[in-house]
DNA sequence: CATGAATGAGAATTCATTCAT
DNA sequence: CATGAATGAATTCTCATTCAT
């Protein structure tokens, strides 16, 4: 019965912590972090400002579990493909389409990276980039794979080449996924743009 | 004798107002526009709040002049290489030189108008986020070109093409011109890699 | 025991917020609207600046509380003795009477009235004049009654006349309940000339 | 000729001071005096900042010469009348019919003067309110002459009667010449409603 | 654990006044 | 004398965080 009660409890404080990181991303990817406020965040979420300061030591906090979540999923992800891949070809071609997809799908976290990436003196600064240099480290080994499989020119950097893809792909979900009203794109029509653009 | 006067005096306020702009785009673009606050760039001016009050009607104000004039000034130079270039290929070379070139110098007009352009409800969103159609326009442009001239693939759709690319210099830049110390790769090397991976 | 602690919360918030009320019209019915500050209001109030604006809007939202809780006091008391006075000669007097007596008492809100009455431009200058007219309206009827009982001239132009007294009394009572110190007449004596003033 | 260009020079420099005044009074009696700035004043009147803090001293020197200005002139007046006038009534009649008419056409004095009569701590509070008397004591020293004569109620105390009288008519002139926009009474009508109410 | 009232350290903005040219 | 740029103190308002109930 304790038990009970104690898993539902769980469950509950878990789902209301779940329901603030949503809603905190939300409003951050919208407004970004400085100008999102907690209140914002609170009443998108329907709870207290209380528990949410029950939940979260600091609104930075918050800030820093939605980053780290996100990055972490998407690691997790290409670490799985690069393990799974016969050839460099399909594993970039399978990370280019589940990038694309979810940053579609996610334009909110997608802005938030984007504009936290290149500020400094944010508690997390330090933390996402490394997630982020793991990220190009991922991407740039199967590009070096590539190129010892012969089917990529030698004379691209793998870092730099690396970043560059990034760029390109959060760059056009942004812009394709849309600010605020409408894509300007549908998701297919858009995955299918990047795979044609990579095959160089 | 007046006009000598007038003149002088037109001189010092030109100067203090640039003066002032100089400073919010450093300190903008280090922090954010909304973490930026007018003390900080008064004082990096090296002038009171109340004359960034009198040259400029409000903060916003400041940083709307600053997108402007940063993107009317890449638009300027594009148009004239578009006019004076005889084929695509040298037109969008000379473009993607300038603007890798002029982004790496100034990574924190960059570093505002990435975290700017996804961000809706601002002051100057529409008026900033026209001026960037013109620029992918103008690019676009070049290339549907030089698919005319054969030098680019037919299955490319020009407009996505044209954001791929501004997303891509625009993340390198940010990236190897370094956040806040050294940058990572020096100018030169930079608009190398750029136009080697421009060379499809 | 939920509805007790709700309760005790209630009522503890809504005494901050009369708090708030009173030494919001203390200040401004002293210093007049703009050169009070929100600072002295708090102070006076004895909480921080945070409350002010938890429970009011701005300070403008403060000023209006104040001068529509004040005027529609004074309306419904008219009504209830239109209501409920035989004749038009008892329902005057009684209206002189409560609202010398309350301009008396309340030199503070007779300062503030007056001297917001013919301003323009405030976020409450239309709603506070349609006020005004209400009681104008109350005071017009009676004095047309009393026509119509053949104790006043017919010469009198109802409106007019309400104006007039209503500007005599507010300017006999702000003159002679004193401005800082000492009044210059006792309060029996006040309502007593308003009275003689009265019986034309 | 050093006589003519000083007598010229005199002339342009009190038609300055003038066109200060003049646009002084126009926006403090529109905003009130807080409300005012020496900006806005300065542009009205058509000049720099610079003059204006040559000819006044201060801006509340500005509303100081206004309110003396304006309150000597009716004093002046107010005293012809009675040194001129055969009996109490036709002074009263007299002073009522130049302070009605004088009031409905310069609504901006009769709005700044209401609005800082009752003001305390402005540097001009305690002079102004020592004109304001002498105006109270010319007008009660007709009423007690009027009942000398015979012509009103003993039971009138002759001040109370005095700033009732002033108190009415300002504030009728306020009402009735409007706001902001068109009177909602001609002047004729209105001289004629104040001499008829007079008439108890 | 929950609530929402309260705090107080800033942040943007205004404005009377001064002063170099 | 005239101009308008510059100053800085004061003011309104915001918001992350705390805490009594």
């Amino acid at each position: 019965m304790a038990t009970m009660v104690a898993k539902t409890k769980l469950k509950k404080a878990e789902r209301t912590r779940q329901q603030l990181l949503d809603a905190a991303l939300r409003i951050i990817g919208r407004k970004g972090y400085t100008s999102a406020t907690v209140d914002e965040i609170v009443k998108e979420a329907g709870v207290s400002k209380g528990v949410a300061y029950y939940h979260f030591k600091s609104k930075a906090d918050m800030a820093s579990g939605i980053l780290s979540k996100g990055l972490n999923d998407v690691a997790v992800q290409f670490q799985s493909i690069a393990r799974e891949s016969n050839n460099a070809a399909s594993a970039l071609t399978s990370m280019l389409q589940l990038f694309a997809s979810q940053l579609y799908d996610n334009r909110e976290f997608a802005r938030f990276l984007m504009t936290e990436l290149w500020r400094d003196g944010r508690a997390w600064s330090q933390a996402m980039r490394t997630r982020v240099e793991e990220l190009i480290d991922i991407i740039a080994a199967q590009i070096a794979r590539g190129q010892e499989e012969g089917i990529l020119r030698e004379s691209l950097d793998p870092r730099f080449t690396a970043v560059s893809i990034i760029g390109l792909v959060v760059t056009d979900a942004m812009y394709y996924a849309g600010i605020e009203g409408e894509p300007l794109m549908d998701k297919a029509a858009f995955t299918d743009h990047i795979q044609n653009f990579a095959r160089h």
